[in-house]
DNA sequence: TTAATGACCTATC
DNA sequence: CGATAGGCCATTA
């Protein structure tokens, strides 16, 4: 019985497959901005990993935080660019091209 | 109920 | 430009 997280769980489980989305941006979609936080907080329970794709989640900067590394960092990146996912030397993802636009799909007719 | 924590974001020094 | 501080919300102890 989760609280506000599912609908945060339903964000994320909505994000296609070689898409990425940020924190805020799902919390934004969840219809609070400030969620940011609970965001983090929700995937860190990731009570359901099999339709909660959390790998998929990235920060603002389209880079994947230290704290996740439920297996190693380095498996969120090989995940994504198992998805076709492009990573810059930084190791971040290219946000411009690979973030979901979840916004939009969502006011799509 | 209060206090503390957290996979964040933004602003300031 | 790099580091620090504060703010925001919800969950847990």
């Amino acid at each position: 019985m989760s609280s506000s997280f599912d609908r945060i769980y339903e964000i994320v489980r909505q994000i296609p497959y070689g898409r990425v989305a940020t924190y805020g941006q799902i919390a934004m979609l969840a219809g609070n901005p400030r969620w940011s936080r609970v965001v983090g907080y929700a995937l860190h329970v990731n009570p359901q990993p099999d339709v909660i794709p959390c790998f998929r989640v990235v920060n603002r900067f389209g880079e994947v935080s230290k704290a996740f590394a439920f297996g190693g960092e380095n498996r969120q990146v090989a995940l994504l660019e198992q998805e076709g996912v492009e990573f810059t030397p930084d190791g971040r993802v290219d946000l411009k091209r690979f973030q979901w636009d979840g916004a939009q799909a969502s006011q799509l007719s």
